[in-house]
DNA sequence: CTGTTAGCGCATTCAC
DNA sequence: GTGAATGCGCTAACAG
């Protein structure tokens, strides 16, 4: 009976609480609690003291009100994080931040540009100390430096039209050239085009790549197995089988991004399990890898990077630009892509 | 030149400078940008015109600084993003939180206690208005009520020892359960077993679903084949290896979850390179789902459930706490699992 | 080394 | 229908 250390009132205790229970003024604790500078030891300990019996919590939204401090919050505004790939550039910022003492707090636009402005004005309302953001396309006037309020935005895998700021990207046309030359080398000649809309950043990378490697190799992409759009796996399916039951249909595809890999394999298997013969399947080249492309049925050349590691470059870039200098001009740093046959 | 309708100042405005520009008294503002009631119409317009042209953003941090005032804030801590099963399981927790007008402020624990306590306590320390998390065992005072400050928390995919609190769990031992019955009704006797640490709470109960379907054949595990505590795909593959490469090895694997079923699967592929017959490869039973497990070379059994539909499960008990009744009794709900073939 | 004063941005309470 | 005063939890700036 009687309090045993732990108060469980369910009002949080305040500095004044943990000040009087220590006998000491508020100011003391809040000097404790920031370092201890100018405060003699002993009565540090009596503060701990009151704070670790009180169970005191610091209210760090209280704290970051006044212009100036900081609120240990990032933003980070993702299309979809169920997709394994944005998960994972998640946890890279994460990496980062985390290190950093900061929070992220996290919101998907799902590729709509209305609620990616909505997201920003909400994460700078939160007071956000920097922004993480893979843009969805459309208007970006809501990216513009005013509209932030001189809040850092790094923008990542994607840039946006018309917005100098930082951004980490990756090699879209070196990687998708690569991938597609790694199939022009095993002598396929017509290879058909799963992709994201060609006016994305990285679709129209991505697919200029694919067709620089063809016109090197004095082809060109036959437009009826060329398929854009598709933006999950099950549309991606539809094309691939599309693509692959059409006329003269391509012994070879090139997906532009997982979605569209894994919607093509989807596709793959229904016709094998439907009794195509395997001869008659395509290989793939997959701009993203995932996971046990080493167990599919077909050739599968992948086309990689690392997402976590693109986070973490992000959330480095995001804190490069809070602690130097915020007029430095822009930043972009493109990031190497590997290509590489899934089967060893 | 002059005032384009944007002020691009680098201070947030306040209320009072949009009061200032508007004619009328902070409080008008406030008032108008929380539903406009007893402010008239055109005052209100007057208002708004003055907010847009500022560009002015509620600060959401100094509004709920005073207690009971809702910070929007809700916490989630699961313990490993890139997991695209915990991608789901957030992106589903986000469709709900988002729908109520709600935030995510996501930290990732990495199955580390401490790191779970430091984490539940910052966003207390955020005001959140509930927690949502994947509990990483070990002990758990830290998430008694008294400790929450009347933050309403839910469990979700696990439970905590000794914490009386609403979750959302999902049908391990049935699941398991099933999923071994599928492989011994197509004749396999000897199944080995990869899964977590029989300590957390999911590992002991699929392992209990396991043993039973066992026992109900007239069966045993045998403890060669049993492997417990693998927490990456890469410690998974290697004990897979083991299991497979072992005297009597079995002619199936139970996989407690999708690291290990992934990892299952790349050792599968490793000794199918090194020229080792298909016709020795194991069966195979994943707790949880993967893409392409149709793709698969040996038949998968795939005990399935919606990570993202747990999610949105978890936030819609946390809303519906935070809506009724904190103190009624704790709701535990237990999610179906569905056992399925890989291969149709 | 420690305490007092004041104010961050907003909204509740009470006047008018 | 509108405004003035007041205080939320915390911490600079200034006293002592």
């Amino acid at each position: 009976m009687g309090t045993q250390g732990q108060n469980d009132s369910s009002r949080q205790p305040t500095v004044k609480e943990v000040a009087l229970l220590a006998g000491v003024s508020p100011m003391t604790v809040s000097r404790t609690l920031n370092g201890g500078k100018s405060v003699r030891l002993e009565v540090q300990q009596r503060v701990i003291d009151a704070v670790q019996m009180l169970g005191y919590q610091r209210n760090e939204n209280a704290r970051s009100i006044r212009p100036g401090q900081p609120s240990g919050l990032v933003g980070v505004a993702i299309t979809n994080i169920a997709n394994p790939y944005y998960g994972n550039f998640a946890l890279g910022v994460e990496d980062i931040a985390s290190q950093r003492g900061r929070r992220i707090i996290l919101g998907t636009t799902g590729e709509d540009s209305a609620r990616e402005r909505q997201l920003i004005a909400d994460f700078i309302g939160r007071q956000v100390e920097g922004l993480i953001l893979v843009p969805s396309g459309g208007r970006s006037d809501h990216l513009q430096p005013n509209r932030l309020r001189g809040t850092p935005l790094v923008l990542a895998s994607r840039m946006a039209a018309g917005v100098d700021v930082d951004a980490v990207i990756v090699d879209d046309i070196g990687g998708a050239l690569r991938g597609t030359q790694a199939l022009l080398d095993v002598g396929h000649t017509r290879i058909g085009y799963l992709g994201n809309d060609a006016s994305t950043f990285t679709g129209m990378r991505r697919f200029q790549g694919f067709r620089q490697a063809l016109v090197a190799a004095g082809l060109a992409a036959d437009p009826r197995h060329v398929r854009l759009g598709q933006n999950d796996i099950s549309e991606a399916a539809l094309a691939a089988t599309d693509v692959l039951m059409s006329p003269d249909a391509p012994t070879a595809l090139f997906a532009a991004n997982n979605r569209n890999a894994v919607g093509a394999l989807k596709a793959i298997g229904e016709l094998l399990a439907h009794g195509r013969p395997l001869e008659t399947m395509p290989a793939l080249v997959s701009f993203d890898s995932f996971e046990l492309s080493e167990l599919m049925p077909v050739p599968v050349v992948v086309v990689d990077h690392d997402a976590r590691e693109l986070g973490r470059q992000a959330a480095t870039m995001l804190f490069r630009r809070l602690d130097g200098d915020p007029d430095a001009p822009a930043v972009v740093v493109e990031m190497p892509t590997v290509v590489r046959n899934s089967r060893r």
